[in-house]
Formats: C-alpha cells, sequence, structure tokens
DNA sequence: CTGAAAGCGCTAACAA
DNA sequence: TTGTTAGCGCTTTCAG
C-alpha cells in the first residue's frame, strides 16, 4: 500500500508537505497542493490510520458493547450508533456481551488495546466492576444505567411506559394483572417493575407478588415465566400481562397459544419495546413503543460532542420518550358470565 | 494507560525483555519473567496493540461488511463470524453497506485505513469494482458471490433449496406457482430464480415470466410484487408463491393478508431463509432453512486459515446445504368446485 | 539471557 | 510556504 512517503516522493516533496497538503490544505500553496493530492490519487493513497493513531494519540474510534446483537432492539441502536458515529468521521468497534459480565470483561479488555476514545455500553449487570478498567475515557450507559456516578445515560422513559401499559390494562377492567420482569439488577427492569407497582396502586388494586415473575430477558425465560403464570388456578390466574422486554414477550405469546389460550379474550398482553414481530403477530400486539434508533444515535451524538469538549459540569442524563401502541392484543377481561357460555 | 515502559522500569529491566517476557516467555529468565509480569499486573499494563500493529504490519483484525445488520440473517452471520474470529485472536470491525454500492465503497475504503488482514463480505451489486481498491487483502465472499476468480467463497446450496421449494409446491397440485425474486446481479437471486425455473421445466410445467416479479430484498418490494401478482385476474392469478429471500417474505405474506387471501386455503407460500417470524407467523411458514449461523463460523474460519497460511491453489468454495422446513403455509391448491361453495 | 538501537507511517514543533 | 527532525509504543535485529 503506498505511504506517504511514496505520495511525497511522487509530487517532489517532503512527506511533511504532503501531510498537511492533504490534511490542512490551507497550509500549503495552491500548486503543491494540487501536485500532492493528483499524487494521492494516482497512487490511490489512503492514510494509514493505525500509524496516524499512535502519532496523534488519537483514533477517532469508539467502542460500543451491546448485550445482543442479534435481539433487533440492540440491531437498531447498533445502527443508529453507528449511523451517527460515521457522521462525525469516527468508527465504531462493535462488540457482543451475551449478557454475561465475563463476555464483556474480556470485550472491554479487547477494546482498551485499541484506544476508543470513548464506550457506549448497554451495561450487564457486573458493567461497575468491569467498566473500572477503563478509567479516563468518557463513557455513555445507554438504555441501562449502573448508577456509576458521572457517567452520561441515554435512556428511555421506562417508567412512564411501564405505567401506561398498566393503567391500559386497568382502564380496560382487569384487576389481576401479570408481570414478566427482567432480571432486577438491570435498571430498566426495576423501573419498569416499580412503575407497574405504582401504578397498580395508584388505582387502588394491591400488588400482588405471586403474579410477577422473574426472567433473564430471553425468550425460554418470557416463556417458562408465561408457563407458570397462566397455569395458576382459575381465579388466581391473571386476565392480563405486561411483559418487561420483547424477548420475553414472544415467549410469553408462544406460551399462551401452547395453553390454548386465546389473545385477547382468555389473556390480554402487552408487550415492552415494538418490533416487527410485535406489528404482524396474530393478534397484532399492543406493546411501550420506544425510539431505537434515536437511542442509539443520541449515545453517539452525545459521547462525541463530549470528546470535542469535555464537559465539567455534572453528567448528561438523556431520557427519550416512550408511546403506549394499542393494537389487538388488549380487551376487557372475560366475564365469569361469559366464561359459562 | 501504562506502557511497556513503565512496566519496564518497575521490573528494572529493558523495554526489550519486558516485551519478550510478555509475548515470548520462554526466552527470558524465568525469575525476570516472574518480575516482568508482576509488574504488568500491578500497572493493569494492556499493550497498544495500535503500536504494536504498526511494528508488526499485522493488525490481527478483519473486516466484515454485511448489506443489512437489521436483517436477522446478517445479524447472525455477524455473530457467527465475530465468535469464531475471537476465538482465534482476531477482532472483527464489522460494517453495513445498506445494499448500497457507494456506501459499501465507502466502508472498504475506512476499512482500508485500518490495515484488515482480511475482509469477509456480502457483496452488493457494484462489489466486483469496490473490492478492487484492497489488492492483496484476502477475502471471502460470504452468502453471494461476484464471480471474482480466485477468492474463496462461502455459500449456502441456493440451488437445491429453491429447486426443493418449488417440487413442494409442485407435488401438492400447483400449477401456476409465482416467484418474486431479488435483484438478479446477485448471485443468490439468480441461482434460486434458475432452480425454481428448472424445477418448473422438469415438472412438465411452462415457465411463465409474468409470474416471476423482481424486488429489491426489502419488505416492501415483497409487498408490491405480491400486490401486483395476488391481483392478477383470476385463473391467472398464482396459487403459490416462492420468495426468494426472507425481509420480501414478510412483505408477500402482510400483502396477501390486505388482500384478504387466506393462507395456505387460497395461497400457499414458501419463503427462503427461516426465522422466528417464519416460526411465529400464523400459520406458521414453510421455508427453505439456511444455516446461518454456519455460514458466518465458516467463512470466519477460512479466512484466518488463509491468513496463516496462504494458499496457492486453486480457491475454495464452501457450500452449506439447505433443508426445506414444511409447515403450515403449504397446502393444495383450491379446487375451483370448492371456490363456488 | 539481556540491552541498545532502529524503525513501522504519520504529524507537529521548530527552523529556514 | 516548505523542510528537517523527533517521537507516538512497540518489537526485533544485532551485540554482548
Amino acid at each position: 500500500m503506498a505511504s506517504i512517503q511514496d505520495v511525497a516522493r511522487l509530487a517532489q516533496v517532503s512527506t511533511a508537505t504532503a501531510s498537511r497538503a492533504l490534511s490542512r490544505p490551507d497550509m500549503v500553496a495552491t500548486t503543491t497542493r494540487d501536485r500532492v493530492l493528483h499524487a494521492a490519487r494516482q497512487l490511490g493513497y489512503q492514510p494509514n490510520v493505525i500509524a496516524r493513531s499512535l502519532r496523534q494519540g488519537e483514533t477517532r474510534t469508539i467502542g460500543v458493547i451491546v448485550t445482543d446483537i442479534l435481539n433487533p432492539f440492540h440491531a437498531q441502536l447498533a445502527k443508529g450508533i453507528q449511523d451517527a458515529a460515521d457522521r462525525h468521521g469516527y468508527t465504531a468497534f462493535l462488540f457482543n456481551s451475551d449478557e454475561d459480565p465475563a463476555k464483556e470483561r474480556r470485550a472491554i479488555e479487547t477494546l482498551r488495546g485499541h484506544l476508543p476514545q470513548g464506550l457506549i455500553i448497554v451495561p450487564t449487570s457486573g458493567a461497575r466492576e468491569n467498566l473500572a478498567a477503563l478509567s479516563g475515557v468518557p463513557i455513555v450507559e445507554l438504555d441501562r444505567v449502573t448508577g456509576t456516578p458521572a457517567v452520561t445515560t441515554v435512556t428511555a422513559d421506562n417508567a412512564a411506559g411501564a405505567a401506561a401499559a398498566t393503567r391500559h390494562l386497568i382502564s380496560l377492567g382487569h384487576t389481576r394483572i401479570g408481570m414478566i420482569v427482567g432480571q432486577q439488577d438491570i435498571s430498566t427492569a426495576t423501573q419498569r417493575h416499580d412503575a407497574y407497582r405504582s401504578a397498580l396502586e395508584d388505582a387502588g388494586l394491591t400488588y400482588d407478588p405471586a403474579l410477577v415473575l422473574p426472567g433473564n430477558h430471553r425468550e425460554d425465560d418470557g416463556h417458562r415465566a408465561a408457563t407458570r403464570l397462566l397455569t395458576l388456578p382459575e381465579g388466581r390466574r391473571p386476565t392480563a400481562l405486561f411483559i418487561g422486554n420483547n424477548e420475553m414477550t414472544v415467549g410469553a405469546v408462544l406460551a399462551a397459544r401452547a395453553l390454548n389460550l386465546s389473545i385477547p379474550t382468555d389473556l390480554s398482553i402487552v408487550g415492552f419495546d415494538d418490533s416487527r414481530w410485535a406489528q404482524t403477530m396474530t393478534p397484532p400486539l399492543t406493546v411501550v413503543a420506544q425510539p431505537t434508533y434515536d437511542l442509539g444515535t443520541q449515545a453517539a451524538e452525545q459521547l462525541i460532542q463530549q470528546l470535542r469538549r469535555p464537559r465539567d459540569g455534572p453528567p448528561l442524563h438523556i431520557q427519550l420518550s416512550t408511546t403506549l401502541i394499542v393494537r389487538h392484543s388488549t380487551s376487557p377481561p372475560r366475564t365469569p358470565a361469559l366464561t359459562h357460555h
């Protein structure tokens, strides 16, 4: 590959001039600049960013760690980040933690060697310790939050979303509303759970811990939890389910089908996070939609802005709003009378 | 961040020895080695891979370009690649071309500056020229093929898959089988199309160009093409559709629904590429499944093997087999008599 | 077995 | 406006 030396030689200038002609065109005479540019084009010159990074101590690279690239939610976050980073001339290094703190740690270590100028992370439950290894690098926590002081966060308004979902079910007349909630050490899970609980209590309903089951964000977990909830004895069984993330919702819907419960007649369901699957399943799913792509771009924009000029004040906490989209997976509960039809 | 100089100083050795102790432990006395290792750990030393790459001319990095990370098929390819690369100590740089040759070109240029030691690419229609910029770098074409001589390819057996799909529909009694096919300059599209045509002709059916509509791999394209095909006058309208990729299949299913055609009664559908969506839609979709994750890992394994020791003979063309999964979106066509029921 | 020194490709002082 | 030179952090000759 042609180096800047080759370009300099061909243009009959020093490497310094060649370098300047390419990166600070105005510092160089027009005629020489043209000579250099021409030589560069002729040789197909592409700067060696490795050498440049080493010299400048700036890699123009940001690290990105999501927990599951196979989850469309995360794929969309990643795309938002990449598109925005790209617009600003940064390259994003994408890693997967698979929701596993050990993998996350390895990703961080690998990343560290590449000297990323910043990191956008959807943290696992072990992130707080893992992140300690990266001191000095600006961090943006995306979607979830570890509670580490002084880091920027970009999240959706989980509380409002969960409250809207719960109130929607209550307004339809449901009184036994179950919830399948993510890991309790993940902020999104606790926020959604807390809001669900408050909404219930605000409406004068009692919060019943027996109707709340945990899962680890995966489809299986949703399936398992839903099966348990839906096989509760009649009269104790929830007539509606609010499910804390997209993957578990899939599992729950399949569990309901396996039990021959028809949605929404026998069971109302509200999921968190919209997706094509939610839109096209039968019946189309009522969900709390998140501005997923925007979450990604916002995270990147915030990080890059911070790289350009480090903030001194308190860290920014950006929260994007969620919206309840009512489709056809929710309806009033079947009344006992009708059951005996 | 601690550099190797810091380690050397703390261990009271030269940087050369420190370097050796870390990367070639057997070239150094045990006692000094221990001193160095201890110092390194104490400082949290992480080698600067940028500097190392510059020195060695080896970045231990491979480039990956897929056409659409939001498509679960591509997400899975990417994951397979990353997991395999990781196992071999390589870092994968992931880019998106969005099926756009111009974006692909930009991705290749950015990548080039990072000196990837190899590239795995799902090529767009413009890839052949774009790839010229990367001469000298081993390339693996994944899923699709540009026909460039001497590059390794890893693909699914598209012909067998498409033939199986078509024969399945024929064996159910369909005679008017439409196809929605991808861009004609994409190898997978033409292979699937050719196999469909041959299967038809082998069964003594005539290939009707009016029943074959092109699309650009996206959901909309599938929707549009299906709508046109399904609004053909009765008697000309296809009773079955074979659709050339996963995204277009979604569009086609939605188009059928919009036209109030019930699947499979009014219309049989076979899609290419399995997905959770295909498995859980109603009715579950008959598809040609591909070993997606394995395609990814194979591509990475082949590339890395090639990096270790460059092949001299002709390039490898790896083909993984596809399987027809018959679910419930296909059935015999409705007979005219029944139509008047 | 260890150290001194060179150099990967680039850019930023500094001089001219 | 241009050239000379040093040095980013690392590994690898080459001597000792």
